[in-house]
DNA sequence: GATCAATGTTTACGTTCCATACATCACGGA
DNA sequence: TCCGTGATGTATGGAACGTAAACATTGATC
């Protein structure tokens, strides 16, 4: 009906279409009940069509959840201007847990079923969502202790947003930011006492 | 073909039978590809016996999450023995991604979805999983910091059992206790501090 | 022994994923 | 100019699944 399509059999670009269909469809409704032939009708094609262009369900919901870790990307990079590297991973925190929030259904996309590719897990490479964090991250904590901070800082970003975005804790009604901003505190609490104490037994705390 | 059954036209008690299975079953399928019509011919039944005990496929799920959770506590509840709570928290976090990798289907049951019943969230109930957790943390953490310090470590741990659950990390290889122990080290570093300093920021970093 | 509620069966329908065979278009070389 | 070739969309149909409705079977109770 635009431009470019007369009587257009071929749809243009099918592909891209089905992706930006299924992410507008999740702003609305649960992944379960996003069907290939629901986006297929939607986008005004026969339902066997996506099937050109993605092997089976799966791989088009790894094609959605690739774009939310771009859009995720994007709203962390947009937020690390900060000077100080502590504040900027507190504001990643907050980053993480608004796009959760403001995206619940992408967000399990992204995280729930199998990963994209078997080998293709989390890691620290600044390409990545997570390589902004593991960045900063490094300006605050010695090499050794790299690891293991980078870790417990994803396990709780993403814990946190998971048990909002399934219902598992009501949503801190007005403000997750607020929530984000103090549990990042916490977590940045312990990272940098560890860096301190160094190793092993965090202080000698009272006594026994 | 046991002791009671003689031409059982009725199962006994099907929807035991039931639970049990799912949860057998789930040891080597996904839940996805958990089926009502394949448990009820593993009990050996008919396709629609399992619906005169559960309203549909969710309640069944509910259920088998359920009893997940009631093995969850009983794992923590084992392991609560430590005289010296700090020592028994990181217990916990380590029976916790224990619990988690021994059953990872079993895992996704219970925290994917939704909640079983709309406003049962967690909480800090001492008869739940996380109750336990809670009142241990009530011996270290001061009244005005305790919501904060449980939802920072039951967000880690989760969170750190998800990543792993869902194949987003590389399982900790041979050991996932090591790194729950050197987790919850870091997260209880960070709520004893904040105890500590008890507000604003942590301890006057280095420069800058 | 007859009645009844609980439990399991049968049959049937709609939805969904997907395999296969076919139609239509865009384009480049003879 | 015309045709072949590959990319893309369509048509048809099967299999698995969830679930609704009507029916059969059982054991307990009066």
């Amino acid at each position: 009906m635009s431009t470019s399509a007369r009587a257009a059999y071929h749809h243009g670009n099918l592909r891209e279409t089905l992706v930006a269909l299924a992410l507008a469809m999740l702003e609305q409704v649960e992944p379960e009940q996003l069907t290939l032939r629901g986006l297929a009708e939607e986008a005004g094609v026969s339902g066997m069509a996506p099937y050109r262009h993605f092997e089976d369900k799966a791989a088009l919901l790894s094609a959605v959840a690739e774009a939310g870790f771009v859009e995720l990307r994007r709203r962390l990079a947009s937020v690390d201007d900060e000077r100080k590297p502590r504040k900027a991973l507190i504001a990643f925190a907050v980053a993480y847990i608004g796009f959760a929030c403001d995206k619940p259904n992408l967000y399990r996309v992204m995280f729930g079923g199998a990963p994209p590719t078997p080998d293709d897990r989390l890691t620290a490479d600044p390409r990545t969502v997570f390589g902004l964090f593991s960045t900063r991250l490094a300006q605050l904590v010695p090499p050794r202790r790299r690891a293991e901070a980078f870790l417990a800082c994803l396990s709780l970003a993403h814990g946190l947003a998971s048990l909002i975005v399934n219902g598992r804790i009501r949503a801190p009604a007005d403000e997750p930011a607020k929530l984000a901003k103090r549990l990042a505190g916490v977590m940045l609490r312990g990272v940098l006492t560890s860096a301190v104490a160094e190793d092993g037994s965090p202080r000698r705390r009272r006594r026994r």
